[in-house]
DNA sequence: TCTGGGGTCCTAGGACCC
DNA sequence: TCTGGGGTCCTAGGACCC
């Protein structure tokens, strides 16, 4: 069996645990630049706020007083979901964290009777040492156990934990069940079915597998055996991430080269340090530009370039100055440029990086390292991710400039921050 | 006026090889 | 005028997820 725990509004709920004063009241977080809603509590949810809306649309609504504003704090929602995690992982044998408010428990070896009260243990265990209420589903499937833990959340009735454990409660489940809201039937596919007669799960579970292999193809056929109780979703492994993405929108947008070239810069560095916490190294540096998609009355331009290096690297140098070479061959003027990002691929573990043939100087190379290595050690030291860092870089950090009106304060990671609280 | 960020996997089609 | 067959690898784009 499969547990699947999903935090409840996970940044909502983070947010709560510093101001208990927001229990209870219509609340949701922003993403970056107070763009839009990306998380909201169950009152906002009954308000009628849609997931993803811009924020200009409800501001009205925090302005009256009826709803309230967070902007989002990634800093505080990653340390909270650790903690939420490290427990998790310290209760059951093996958990697979599938991502920042949800993971699968592998509840192999243990007995079904004692599955439903392993779980309400859990959920009053994370809430105590945390503060972040959780939900549970459980079934034979991760797919079904998505299902189950949908039903946790949405019917007080089950206590945060639903189990589906035999074909009847799987029949009910499904049929109750909108296709949309199935993992792995997405927006672009949803429609389509629903256009074909298929409204639940369960009309999608009986349509015969030819008809889903010719309609839907292997995803679809996936989700559809993992309906019917047969796993196909394999176990996660823990292989290293493919690829790195550093990317922002600007708050306004922005048309000069050196500005801009600027961001870029810190975007590099930014995924540069990421490779080196993780001990790998890239091949690929991909630099793109995008204006403002919403902007119709304004010529769009989104071009990417991808400069492949030599050798695999994980310096700030080298890294840099692939994505600066890369932006300085796409940069057109004339356009108003509202996001750009820098993605790091084809990566390898550092140990495995092989110097190439022609024009690698290994000599370089060690100097660039170690030079990247003091800067990490310099700036965790000193708390300041850009204290040291190249000239062609932003001073202050690249996010210091986007906008952010309504940030809570760093109270599970700054000491200083949290004796504030009185 | 104001619209996020970071990933994965699959497929089709082109390049290339013999 | 008439121009094969089969395989692999790579990439871009689209779909999905949170």
């Amino acid at each position: 069996m499969y547990a699947l725990v999903d935090c409840n509004n996970f940044f909502v709920s983070c947010e709560r645990v510093f101001r208990p004063q927001l229990e209870g009241k219509a609340v949701v977080v922003l993403s970056n630049n107070d763009g839009c809603v990306v998380a909201r509590s169950n009152e906002s949810k009954k308000m009628g706020i849609r997931m993803g809306v811009p924020y200009y649309q409800i501001s009205h609504l925090a302005e009256n007083g009826s709803l309230t504003v967070c902007s989002s704090n990634y800093t505080l929602y990653g340390d909270m979901s650790d903690r939420v995690m490290s427990i998790l992982a310290n209760t059951v044998p093996k958990i697979e964290i599938y991502s920042i408010d949800e993971a699968f428990l592998i509840l192999d070896g243990i007995r079904e009777t004692e599955i439903a009260p392993l779980c309400r243990a859990l959920i009053s265990k994370v809430r105590k040492w945390t503060g972040i209420p959780v939900s549970i589903g459980v079934a034979g499937t991760k797919t079904l156990a998505k299902i189950a833990s949908h039903f946790a959340k949405k019917y007080p009735g089950y206590g945060g934990v639903c189990m589906i454990d035999d074909d009847r409660k799987r029949q009910k489940a499904l049929s109750l069940t909108p296709i949309g809201e199935v993992w792995g039937i997405g927006r672009k596919i949803a429609p389509k079915l629903m256009e074909r007669g298929v409204k639940t799960a369960w009309d999608y579970v009986l349509r015969p597998e030819p008809w889903i292999r010719e309609h839907y193809m292997l995803a679809g056929l996936r989700t559809w055996m993992e309906l019917q109780g047969i796993v196909c979703v394999e176990a996660e492994t823990d292989a290293a991430r493919k690829t790195i993405c550093t990317s922002r929108s600007f708050a306004d947008m922005l048309e000069d080269e050196d500005e801009i070239s600027l961001k870029v810069a810190d975007f590099a560095a930014h995924c540069a340090k990421k490779l080196r916490q993780e001990k790998s190294a890239a091949m690929d540096v991909t630099t793109f530009l995008r204006t403002n998609r919403f902007r119709s009355d304004l010529e769009q331009y989104c071009p990417s370039v991808t400069v492949r290096l030599d050798t695999a690297a994980s310096n700030t140098q080298e890294i840099v100055s692939a994505a600066l070479k890369g932006f300085r061959t796409i940069f057109k003027p004339g356009y108003r440029y509202k996001k750009a990002g820098v993605v790091v691929g084809s990566i390898v573990p550092e140990d495995t990086v092989q110097g190439s043939l022609f024009g690698f100087d290994p000599e370089l190379r060690s100097k660039n390292d170690a030079i990247s290595r003091i800067m990490d050690r310099v700036n965790s030291l000193t708390g300041d991710s850009s204290l040291l860092r190249l000239a062609s870089q932003k001073p202050g950090h690249y996010a210091s400039d986007i906008r952010s009106e309504h940030r809570s304060r760093r109270f599970s990671t700054s000491f200083d921050e949290l004796m504030e609280i009185k």
